[in-house]
Formats: structure tokens, sequence, C-alpha cells
DNA sequence: CCAAGTAAACTATACAGTGCAGTTTATTAC
DNA sequence: GTAATAAACTGCACTGTATAGTTTACTTGG
């Protein structure tokens, strides 16, 4: 009985936040007016104004929620003693299934369409999620330093492999080109993204 | 004295698309009023709907215009009795000069804004720059019906190409979120790009 | 002369955000 | 239990601004 009733304010804000996920990645942040928004909310534009001071501000409190559930990044977990094939392969599912995640996708979105126009402050938040690309760096490094792969500059091969993933999961999504892919692809991408990575750099 | 003279309408005409296109670039299709396109283009806002019969009209003209600049792309080109590596490579530096012109990116920025929200239109735009991933295509399937590269999937080992280089010398740029790679930086890229395929894929 | 351009006012629409009077809901006091 | 009270929600009209596109009366270059 801990269970805590959620207030009625609670509930109108829930509301507007999840009228505002849905329309803004339906119309875009510029395509919803916050009359459109209320109306799908159910509730009173005055209300939307009750709990956000200005559109900019929704818009934000958004960008930073869901980025929260964004962070976790898998950990490195290079392991001296088996298969580095297998090991990538793994490493890279992770984060081919973290990419793929349709919020991220979304959330990627809404701050693009956002930011589109202010290249600067794109470039802040974009900066954020370049975290999750360490996972990948931590294992190359572990992988060199045990001389199990070739000397290599760090930032360029990690990127070739974000490269590789990105391109066919994450830009096309972003832009809505193609759906995203579905289990099996994700593997034969990691399958594939493993197998020519190590063909340039395996000792 | 077959050089013709430019009337005056076409010169305004000039005037109108050279604004339209370093406004649209510079504030966005969105962020650029008419008003602020015939100020900058020094002419009424009435020549502006003259010449063209809507805003719509004079996106879709830049966009086909600035479209039709881009289509060359480079031949096939494969030889038969040279290095696969040199061959490559230059074939890979042909296409990034492509990517990485400045009025290349502009016209997908264009576009893309352009076309954000409309997700089925963005698709038919962007099916027209297809064609310029064929010649690498092309090469490839030469090189193997050669018998000098292994078997392999067409549509992904280009991809794979193609996600390479788009990673580093496209996304990026269109977004804003780097500079153009300098000429240094262009040929390293082709000649990591080619290196790294052919670890792969060279018999 | 006249086709094209010009300036400026005008229409119509959309939208962010505010003000306010009245209503609902939840809490507290009796 | 019920009345008083505070807090949140509602509906709606309203302000101010931005912008696409039009109209009109006037000018000018070829």
């Amino acid at each position: 009985m801990s269970e805590k009733k959620p207030t009625r304010s609670e509930l109108k804000r829930q509301a507007i936040i999840e009228a505002a996920k849905q329309a803004f990645q339906e119309l875009g942040v510029q395509g919803t007016s916050m009359d459109e928004l209320a109306a799908r909310a159910q509730v009173s534009k005055r209300t939307v104004y009750n709990h956000f001071a200005s559109k900019e501000a929704l818009v934000m409190y958004l960008i930073g929620e869901l980025w929260q559930q964004a962070i976790q990044s898998p950990d490195c977990n290079y392991n001296p003693d088996s298969d580095l094939h297998s090991q990538l392969r793994l490493l890279l599912e992770q984060e081919i299934k973290i990419i793929c995640n349709p919020q991220y996708i979304e959330l990627n979105r809404m701050a693009f369409d956002h930011f589109f126009h202010q290249p600067e402050a794109l470039r802040k938040e974009v900066e954020k999620f370049k975290a999750n690309e360490t996972g990948v760096q931590c294992w190359i490094k572990s992988a060199v330093a045990d001389g199990r792969l070739n000397q290599l500059d760090l930032e360029i091969a990690s990127g070739q492999i974000h490269n590789l993933i990105k391109g066919s999961c994450f830009w096309p999504q972003l832009l809505q080109l193609s759906d995203p892919p579905t289990p099996a692809e994700q593997e034969a991408l990691a399958e594939r993204t493993a197998a020519m990575f190590l063909s340039r750099y395996q000792v």
C-alpha cells in the first residue's frame, strides 16, 4: 500500500508528455501547435502552460528525459582467452540493439528536427551520445595491448566500425528511409562488421 | 556576338535564385520568409512571385537545378592489368570528391530540411542519388568476374564502402557536425577504405 | 509605348503565449 | 459527514507577431 496514487495533476502532466512525444514524432516539433498538442492530450492549453513554461521548455524536457534512457552503454569485457571474432560480434550486437531501439531513433529525430538550424546546439547534444561509442574503443584497446590486433589509430578504427553500423541501422532510420532492421538482420550486420574489421586488423 | 545579352528579367531571376540558395542554406527553408528573400535579392516581392508561383515552387526548382549538377558519376574503369588497391583508391577518391562538394551537401541539406516530415517524398528524392553509387558496384562486379575478389553480396559490399565513406564525409557535414574534409583527409579516407575493403574481399 | 519591375499597403491565416471568470477536485476543519 | 478552502483545470477570448500571397497605383528601361 506504499503504492502511491498519482494525483490528477500528475496524470495531466503525463498525458501532455505522452501526447507531445507522439505529436512531435508524427508532425515534427515545428509542425505541432500547442493547440493541437493540448487537444491530443485532452487537456486545456492553459494546463499545458501551467506545466511547461514554453514550447521550448517542453521540447528540452523531452530530449532530456529520453536521453536518460539511452545512456547505458555495454561494457568492455575483453577476454584474452576467447575467440576475437565471437567476442567482437557479441559486443557489436549489443551496440546495434541500442542504436536500433525505436526510442533512441525517436529521440535523435526530435533533437535533429529541433536543432537542425542550430549547429552549435546540435553539436553539444550529439556529444552526449559519443559516450555510447566508448565500449568498442575500450575493447579494441585491450585487444591491441594483448597483441592480438595490429597497431592502429583508435579513433579511426572505432570510427570505421561505427560508420559500418550506423550506415545500416541509424542514418536511414533517422530519416525514415528504411524500416528498423529485424533481429536477424541485426545479427547479420554484427557478423559482417566483425568479419570486415578483423580481416583488416587481426594479427 | 552570338553571346546573348541577359535581359533585365533574366538578371532579376538569377538574383532571386542566388539569394534563395544562400538564404535557404543559411536560415533553412522554413526560416526564410519571402520578404527576407526579396530583400536579399534586391527585388520586389512581387517580382519573386512573377518568377515563381509559390515558395514551394521555388524550393522545388532549386532542388531540381542543383540535382542536375550532381548526376555525373565516375565511370567503372576496371583494369584487369593493374593493381586492385590503386584502382579502387582512385575510384573512391573520385566518389569522395563528389560527395564532399559543398553544393552537393547544400542540396541534400535543403532537401532534407524540406522533406524531413514527408518520408515518402524524401525517399523518392534520395533514390535519385543512388545512381551515384553504381560506379563502385560496377567496378566490384568486374573484379569479381575477373576472379580477383572473392564471392560477395554486391549490395552489401558496396554498401559497406559507402557507409565507410559517408560516415566520415557526408552525414556529419549534412548536419554540420564537422567541417568538410581537406583534400589530404579525403585521400586518407580513400586509402583506408580501400585497404579495409580489400583486406576483406581480395583473393 | 509597354512589358516588367517597384513599393507599400492589404488580406488571410497561423500560432505562441496570456488573462480571467468560472468549475472541478482534493484536503482540511469542524 | 459536511462545509470551507486551496489548488489545479477549463474554456475562450484576446494580444502580438510572423508570414504567404495579392492588389494597386506608379515608375522605368528597352
